[in-house]
RNA sequence: GGGCCCGUAGCUUAGACAGGUAGAGCAUCUGGCUUUUAACCAGAGGGUCAGGGGUUCGAAUCCCCUCGGGCCCGCCA
């Protein structure tokens, strides 16, 4: 039986234009975690579009929330900034604000994974009006809503409670001011502060609580499949007690649920940003392929957690994804389709692996793409430059140390055995002559044959090689290794030693 | 206190949402090979699918219970 790829699970019975929205409140660094729903809704967005069905993608950036504390990341002064809505706080490196800081190299980064959502700030929402009437109908219906949070959640509010939070005019505060009354349009509130004030329902004065705010957006953006992380999903959670407000308050229909898991470090645990434990988006994609961000994301149903380890198990997933794509299975294509970025076009990825080690001899892209050629791999400079970057980027930050190396200077001692220094003097000899090639067939065949020569196992003659050039006992393949150095150094290098 | 995810070969895991002979990679062993950043080729062994019960002609898969690991909620969002 033909097995359906869990997207197209997810959203088989849905009907009629559909609305997927996703978001984040932009108080940190967007990373890898936070990733795993907006691709998971692009995901959902295609299978409802590949279905039939009229699609959009949505990503609300809930920039009115406010700076919960002062984060490690940020400089001390922002003591002061906390509790006032994040758009309305200065970006850290001082251009434009602090949601957008780390709002738009997000958005940026999803464009590479060809994730183009239509990204809507909750403060334009309240700025422009469009949450007026919504905060009407629940301050009016205050009492019902108090009942419907109790009940769900089953957490008590405060007397006070207000479903209304006001910006205080005076300190810019949202979480010190508490609302009173509705008197038309403006709610009369107080701050701790001691300001008080009124504040209007169609600007950007105010916003609704969270609970309450979800449920709101739903039915304002027509939101028809919204995924979220577990937080939000557990029983008497804010999904829970959004979907009752949502149908008995507001009248509409709470979208389709999508939880989604948490992505682990390896090795580290949760990502947090306020534990340190985090690789920003932005970070990912400096070593990390697009395509491979999102069949890391597609192939697994989103309720599954997913460990990420950008070491050596980046490299497997590599491999695995070159498989996958060699391969073109038929029970593979779905995935396939939904890991491309952009959508159709056929991928052609460099062997990622093999341009770790390279991008350790060569810096020159083009001499690189000359290189390949002769080893029968053709690729543009462009892609070459490209995978070069990613990859160099990984051996400085991520490669294990065994998977690294540097060429020694050609004036270091390295101690040797008298058989090593014979081998190693008749390579050099060899090397010497003027009619011999050197190309990596040939050099490999020729040290092959004179380590034969000297009685000695092969993995014993190669190391030396290895301990003169690397000071390792292992590396690249010889050949090739030595054939994309420039002869003379080579021979000036073993001369040295010998 | 409540919830979610996971438990399949020594290790990493696919298969579970829609029941139909448990599959792969690594490791191991055998053979081959002019060894290479976890080499390649051919082959082999390796599993009470965590445990127990139920449904079914048939269960890794669906239902209930138990155990073990991870995480989330019970502030705010």
């Amino acid at each position: 039986m033909k097995r359906m790829h869990w997207v197209d699970a997810v959203v088989k019975d849905q009907v009629g234009a559909q609305t997927v929205s996703t978001g984040i409140s932009p108080s940190g660094p967007i990373h890898l975690g936070n990733l795993r729903e907006i691709i998971t809704g692009d995901l959902l967005n295609r299978g409802c579009k590949d279905k039939g069905l009229q699609s959009k993608l949505i990503y609300l950036a809930d920039d009115m929330d406010p700076l919960r504390k002062k984060y490690p990341f940020l400089p001390e002064e922002y003591e002061l900034q906390v509790g006032k809505p994040l758009r309305n706080i200065p970006s850290p490196d001082g251009k434009g604000t602090y949601s957008e800081y780390f709002l738009s190299p997000f958005l940026k980064s999803a464009g590479e994974l060809g994730i183009f959502p239509e990204a809507i700030r909750a403060g334009d929402l309240y700025r422009d009006g469009k949450m007026g009437e919504i905060i009407r109908v629940t301050i009016v219906n205050r009492e019902k809503i108090r009942n419907i949070i109790e009940k769900v959640s089953g957490r008590e509010l405060e007397k006070n409670w207000f479903p209304y939070n006001p910006v205080c005019s005076s300190c810019g505060r949202i979480n010190t001011t508490v609302g009173l009354e509705l008197k038309g349009d403006l709610v009369e509130y107080k701050c701790k502060c001691g300001n008080s004030g009124d504040a209007n329902i169609f600007t950007e004065d105010g916003k609704l609580p969270w609970r309450i705010e979800w449920p709101a957006k739903w039915k304002i953006l027509g939101v028809t499949i919204e995924p979220f992380g577990k937080d939000h999903g557990t029983v008497g959670g804010s999904y829970d007690t959004g979907k009752v407000i949502a149908e008995e308050i507001f009248d509409y229909p709470a979208p389709l649920p999508l939880m989604f898991e948490r992505i682990l470090l390896k090795g580290k645990g949760a990502m947090h940003s306020s534990t340190g434990i985090v690789i920003p988006a932005s970070e990912i994609l400096s070593f990390c392929p697009p395509e491979i961000v999102r069949f890391l994301m597609a192939r697994v149903p989103s309720t599954r957690h997913i460990e990420f380890d950008p070491g050596m198990g980046f490299l497997s997933l590599m491999d695995e994804y070159q498989r996958m794509i060699k391969e073109q299975k038929e029970e593979e294509s779905r995935l396939i389709e939904l890991t491309i970025p952009v959508k159709g076009k056929a991928q052609k990825i460099l062997d990622y692996r093999h341009m770790a080690t390279l991008v350790q001899i060569y810096s020159d892209a083009r001499k690189l793409v000359d290189v390949l050629k002769r080893t029968g791999i053709d690729a543009t400079t462009e892609e070459v430059s490209k995978l070069m970057k990613l990859a160099r980027h990984w051996i400085d930050n991520y490669a294990p140390d065994t998977f690294k190396f540097s060429i020694l200077p050609a004036k270091q001692d390295v101690a040797i055995s008298e058989v090593e220094r014979e081998i190693i003097s008749d390579f050099v000899a060899w090397a010497s002559k003027t009619d011999s090639t050197w190309e990596a067939t040939e050099i490999h065949n020729a040290i092959h044959n004179i380590i034969k020569a000297h009685g000695t196992e092969p993995s014993e003659g190669f190391k030396a090689f290895y301990k003169i050039l690397i000071g390792k006992e292992r590396g690249p393949r010889l050949g090739f290794f030595l054939s994309a150095m420039d002869r003379k150094t080579v021979i000036e290098r073993l001369r040295y030693v010998i």
